[in-house]
DNA sequence: GTCAATGCAAACATTTTGCAACTCT
DNA sequence: AGAGTTGCAAAATGTTTGCATTGAC
C-alpha cells in the first residue's frame, strides 16, 4: 500500500503499455486504457472481481471478461503482478516502477505490511544456485500477527 | 518428494490425527482413516481431485466431499500442508515428521526441488521483528529454471 | 478493410454445502 | 441414543471461452 502514483507515472506506464501491445500488433482500447488507469489509481491490492464491480459503477465500465483478458496482459509485461495472500482468488498490485517487496498478512485482521525484498532476493539466489537452480522470481509472505494484533484480542475481530 | 514414511511413521501420524479428533469430540471414522493412510502413502505433491480419483479405483473408495473435508483436519493438525506451485488448485503433501522445508518450481518442466527452510525462516523472524510483527508461518517459492532445463532447450518442454 | 477486441452468456474447474441416511462412541 | 459423518447432487466461486458485433489501425 502506500504507492501513490503520479499522474506523470501513470502516463509512463501507459507508454510502457502501449508499446508493449505494438510489439505485438494487439491495439490500444479504451477499454484497455480504462482498466489500466483503474489499475494505477488502485493504491492497494485488489481482486479482479471488485476491479469489474467498481469499475461497473463509473463511466468507464467495461466488462469482466476485458478485465480479466486485460490484467493478463498488464501482468504480461510487468505493470502488474499477482500476489497470493490467501487460497481463494488471485490478488494484483501494480508494481510498475516500484521497489520488489513482499507482504507479511495478519492472520488475525487480514492487515497486509509490505517490506523490501532484497534480502530475501539474496538468500533466494543463494539458495537456488547451491541446487544448480537458475532463480527468476519468486513469491515470500510471511504469515503471522501485526503489531496490533499479537497484543491482546482487539476489538475487531475478522479474517 | 524422497519421503518416505514407514509403516510405523504412519502409525505415529494416526494417532495424532485420532487425538486431535477426539479433543474435539469428533469421530476417527473408517473413512477418515482411509484418506490418511492414502495421503501417507503419497511420497509427493498431490492434488485433491487427484486424491479422489486414485481413491476412487480402489476399494478404499471415498466421496469426494469427504476427501476435501478430511483434507482440511489434516491441515489443521498440521500432518499435511498446503503448498501453492501454480495459479491454479492447492497442492498437498503431507509433513508429519519432516523437517520444515520451501520448493524451487522449474517453470520448463515443472520439476520440484526441495530445499531445507532453516534459512528462510531466520530471515523471516528477522524481517518480522523489524516490523513488530509475530511470524507464524510463511510460504515461500522460487521459481527458474532447473540445472537440466537451464541448460539448452529440453526435449521434453511443458509447464 | 482487416484483424483484433469487446461483451454477453454459457462453460469450466475446483471446492463447498444441504440433506437424508448412516455410524462411531 | 445421539451427535457427528457420509455421499450425493446441487450450489457456489472464480475464471475462461465461443461467438456475433464493434472498433482500432
Amino acid at each position: 500500500m502506500a504507492r501513490l502514483v503520479s499522474e506523470d507515472g501513470i502516463r509512463t506506464a501507459e507508454e510502457v503499455f502501449r508499446s508493449y501491445l505494438r510489439t505485438r500488433g494487439l491495439k490500444y482500447t479504451a477499454e484497455r486504457r480504462r482498466v489500466l488507469l483503474a489499475v494505477m489509481r488502485n493504491n492497494d491490492h485488489f481482486e479482479a472481481e471488485q476491479l469489474v464491480l467498481d469499475m461497473r459503477q463509473t463511466a468507464a465500465r467495461v466488462g469482466k471478461a476485458t478485465v480479466y483478458r486485460t490484467l493478463k496482459l498488464l501482468v504480461d509485461c510487468r505493470i502488474v503482478r499477482e500476489v497470493h495472500f490467501s487460497n481463494k482468488q488471485v490478488h494484483y498490485e501494480h508494481i510498475y516502477g516500484q521497489e520488489p517487496h513482499d507482504h507479511m498478512v495478519c492472520r488475525r485482521c487480514g492487515r497486509i505490511v509490505e517490506f523490501d525484498a532484497a534480502e530475501v532476493m539474496r538468500l533466494r539466489d543463494r539458495l537456488a544456485a547451491r541446487r544448480r537452480f537458475q532463480a527468476i522470481s519468486h513469491r515470500f509472505q510471511i504469515f503471522g500477527l501485526c503489531e496490533g494484533c499479537s497484543r491482546g484480542p482487539s476489538s475487531t475481530p475478522d479474517r
